[in-house]
Formats: C-alpha cells, sequence, structure tokens
DNA sequence: ATAATCGTTTGTGCTATACCAATGATCTAT
DNA sequence: ATAGATCATTGGTATAGCACAAACGATTAT
C-alpha cells in the first residue's frame, strides 16, 4: 500500500466521512413530514437566525455560504407562513434586518424535535458522551466559519463568541 | 421554550451543525480541479474500497446510502480510468466483488492531498488534539453506519470491526 | 449628478440523484 | 426441470437544489 505508517495525522481525512455522514443524516431525515412546507435550508436560517439574533439578508448569504438570491426566496417563504419579519434598517435604509419570531421559534422547536429521532439513529454509535464531545468541536469547527459577527448554535455562549 | 434547562443535552441538536459543515466544505472544495475527470461521489467509493478492501455492488449503494443505479455509472467511470476492477464472484456469479486498484489507492490519495487543504480551512477553528477527537468521533459515527461488515475508514483497526 | 450597494424578481442551466422499466445471467426452491 | 427471485446493467425520466446572470427600484456615498 500506500506505506503511512505511524499512526496520527497521515490518515485525518475527516471531510469525506463528514461528508457521508451528512448525507446519511439527509437521507435517514427526509422523510420527515413537514406540515409547514418547510425544507430543510428554512430551518437552518432559522437556527442561524435564533442563535444569533438578526442578521443582513447579506450577512446571512455569506455566513450559510447561500447565493443571496437563494436567501431571498428562502426568506420569502418564511415570511409568508410568518416564522421572521423583515424590517428596514434605520442605519441604512437599503438593509433589511431579518428577525425570527415567536412562531419561527415554535417551528425550529418542533422540527428539532422531530430530528431528534433522526439523530439518534446517526449517532446511534455514539455514547452520551461522545455526542456532547462531537456537538461541541461541531460548534467550534463552525463557528469558525461564520464570518462576521454571526454565531451559530450560541446556545450557552461559547467563549470564542 | 421547550424547558430543559439544565447544560448538556438540552440543545444538542447536531445535525445542522453537520450538515452546514458538509456544506461549507464542499463549497470550500468544490474549485479542486481533477484532471481525472472524477467527481467527489468517485472519491467515496474509493475510500470505501481502500478502507474496507472489497464490496459487491449492492453492498456499496447500501453502505453510501446510493440508489444501486448510480452506483453502476461511478463504478464504470472507475474502471474506465483503472482504478477499480470488477470480478465475478466464485460463490455467486451473479455478483460482482470491486476492488481498488493501485491507480486506484494513487488517485484518492492525491484527491486526499489537495483536500488537505480545504480540511484546513474548514476545520481551523480546530486545534490539533481537537482534529484528532473530531476524527475520531466520525469514524466511529460513521462505522455505526455501515451496514454489512463494511468498515469505512479502518486505519487503526477500531474495535468495532 | 454619478456611481455603487442592497434587496428583489425572473429566468436559465447544471449537477446530483432518485425512480421506473427491461434485459441477461445466475441462483434457489419446488 | 421449471419457476421465481436476485444481481448487475442499461436507458430514460423527473425532480430538487443551486449557482449564476440580468435587470429593476430604493437608497447611500462621492
Amino acid at each position: 500500500m500506500a506505506s503511512t505508517p505511524t499512526s496520527g495525522s497521515q490518515s485525518r481525512h475527516s471531510l469525506g466521512l463528514l461528508a457521508h455522514l451528512a448525507r446519511v443524516a439527509q437521507r435517514e431525515g427526509e422523510s420527515l413530514p413537514d406540515e409547514r412546507g418547510l425544507r430543510p435550508r428554512h430551518y437552518v436560517v432559522l437556527t442561524l437566525l435564533r442563535d444569533h439574533g438578526t442578521a443582513t439578508q447579506r450577512g446571512l448569504a455569506e455566513a450559510l455560504r447561500m447565493d443571496p438570491t437563494n436567501v431571498v426566496g428562502a426568506l420569502n417563504d418564511l415570511e409568508s407562513r410568518e416564522c421572521v419579519v423583515r424590517r428596514r434598517d434605520p442605519e441604512d435604509r437599503r438593509r433589511h434586518i431579518v428577525e425570527v419570531t415567536d412562531t419561527g421559534v415554535e417551528a425550529l422547536a418542533e422540527w428539532e424535535r422531530a430530528l431528534a429521532e433522526v439523530e439518534d439513529r446517526v449517532l446511534g454509535a455514539l455514547s452520551e458522551d461522545e455526542r456532547e464531545q462531537f456537538h461541541a468541536l461541531l460548534i467550534r469547527a463552525a463557528g469558525g466559519q461564520l464570518p462576521p459577527g454571526a454565531c451559530a448554535e450560541a446556545d450557552q455562549a461559547p467563549p470564542a463568541c
């Protein structure tokens, strides 16, 4: 084979595993019914908004690595269901400040409740402790990915934020 | 809110973060040129084959959560580039046993080399130790997802396999 | 006044993928 | 031996998610 004898950093190729696991989760959870007609991408927006507070749409697009035009669409869907509101930014009236509503928070909570079962299946091989670690690492890793002041999943105010 | 105030398990919603991180990685790495004309999905197949040894196509489809017909296509691409070989299973001549070739291993190694830079960006917020932990957890989690006897990323012979 | 920016709409196209149907080879069971 | 199931394969269809481009109104900055 290609040698690589030692043990530590030679095969730390996590990205493939990460993608695979995400894929498993997606397929596992795509059967989740949602009476609201919202799709996963809507919930990632909601998650960011809930955990970060507010954001401009441009900020959302950057943080979520989504195309700005698609953010608009997602927000339209969310707004028509009263899950978010758009206000004009008084400091720059071109901007919209997006905020999650109570309805949105509740919708997200429901979604997460349903997702918990999927998570049990996907991360079933992990012990309770390991899941805790895993979650903490995810937060740290993802935190490094949010360019502006955004901080997803900032439930317990991670230090970095 | 949904109460559950303590600290640990109330917000252990890892799936959203997982998906987000995978998305970031994908977008970050989609610019990776590949002179072989192989796409990420080809490499996940190669990865499984290298780390598990061999597999039937049906096994691959299950393990990778891919539709069997699409597996055929990926294998055709890989075989035409001499990255894998298909042999008939002597025990059941309907089956094909797929095996990665030296060329395939090398192609995968190249790909992983290129991917390492992306990984540095995506997991940049994690320390060396944390990345190690993260990788170990991913292996365990993903290992629980491989139904047959398949065991992806079995570098240091994880106990479960 | 001019140019740049933000959000928005519309449309276009690509990629990945699931899905269905049909076929030949092979295995299993009766 | 016959019948039915299974595996890999091929071909075709359909859909979802996205990126991307072009144009517009409103607003800000120069």
